[in-house]
DNA sequence: ATAAGTCTGTTGTTTTTACAACAAAAGGGA
DNA sequence: TCCCTTTTGTTGTAAAAACAACAGACTTAT
């Protein structure tokens, strides 16, 4: 527990919350711990959850796969950062994601309805958390219409470079690195791989951009 | 404002507040009432709001114009429904997208400062509110994934299926009517609208679907 | 070090979409 | 009612994407 006290401290969640109070909180919540390998998924489309889950080590992808075994990532989630709050929170509908971990992870569980319930223990920082959990999910909501904006472009290219200017924006500078290889691009953008290898390599050519790998640079 | 008191009392975020605690809400909160014509903007990208909407009565589109005008539609608001409230809650950050009335419209704005802040009147309902907020906000973020997973589909027919079928279940019947024109379902869906009328009415002729104007059935 | 597996780039073909232009139908005033 | 505007359907063409298949570079494990 105390290991993970520090990546905790770092959560919109716990924000302003001090490090006595989240530790009473995590009791409090029933918090759980549990590692999952590489490909491991924390939970699946049509399970049922009551615990939303931050991520401590490793990352997870949050991705959907249809009828066809077409998938789409949905989104990246980096160390720190919350999710599966929407489903925990209104427990009642299924999940329609999955969520993987695609590479050694550690993930925390809380129990949202705990938190959701007045304190027996009288906690005080119940509500700063809730408040604190709003302003996450209207920071994830603008995340998700930020996607929106990229995958709504017509083109491959357009798509492209709303995604990479954004990740510049995002970085400070306009060189930078994507949490993603090409097909996981390819899946977060809903586009074909060899199609967007091909586009990306004719912006190079053309003097927009330069990259290597998962580094890119724009000119 | 009595008039819009029955409105209040069905959305999400007043549910479970007596009708006495919404009043005294609306005066602790600023709220105040706007009537906007059809195509006036409620806001637009790049401002910065410290309020947030609910629409009393009328319809908005929530939507982005890119450089090049190409139109997004990101999601309609209905009657009792929220809006604003991920800029308004995170004040700092320019709002990003346009509200624009597509009919005559009324909209009550609430300060979410004062809704955030402790009340001096100790107003009990303000965390009830709090706690409403949340869930209302990851309604919000399930729906948005939700019109992730239709966009995400490579062709135009997989995005009607995806669409209709969505709206065939929130509606509860495989006949239905839909809140927007052609043209409007063409940007919700970031595809043509002249392929996608055509790709409608080939589904017609496969014996998919029936059609006239906004109402539709599946077969 | 080597072999197996993964990732990336490349190319040609087929399918699909975007675009433009126009006709028909529906709706809204004067 | 008639005219004007908006909406919807239709068609052909050009552009773009999906798909498939493969080669080379890079990783990883043994």
């Amino acid at each position: 527990m105390k290991k993970y006290i520090d990546i905790l401290k770092r959560t919109t969640m716990f924000c302003g919350i001090s490090q006595n109070d989240i530790d009473a909180m995590t009791t409090c919540l029933n918090t759980s711990f549990k590692d999952f390998k590489k490909g491991e998924y924390i939970f699946r489309q049509g399970e049922y959850i009551d615990h939303f889950c931050v991520l401590i080590s490793g990352s997870v992808h949050i991705q959907s796969d249809d009828y066809w075994g077409n998938r789409s990532i949905i989104s990246e989630v980096r160390v720190a950062e919350m999710f599966g709050e929407s489903y925990a929170v209104s427990g009642s509908s299924a999940v329609m994601i999955d969520a993987v971990a695609t590479s050694d992870s550690t993930v925390a569980f809380f129990n949202v309805k705990k938190l959701m319930t007045v304190c027996p223990h009288a906690c005080g920082f119940h509500n700063a958390v809730i408040q604190n959990l709003l302003i996450a999910l209207t920071h994830k909501n603008q995340s998700l219409m930020q996607k929106l904006t990229h995958i709504s472009k017509r083109t491959t290219r357009e798509k492209l470079i709303s995604y990479l200017s954004n990740q510049a924006k995002l970085f400070g500078s306009n060189s930078f690195s994507i949490p993603f290889n090409r097909q996981q691009l390819a899946d977060f953008l809903s586009v074909d791989r060899s199609a967007m290898s091909n586009e990306l390599c004719k912006m190079r050519d053309d003097g927009l951009i330069i990259f290597d790998r998962n580094n890119f640079t724009l000119l």
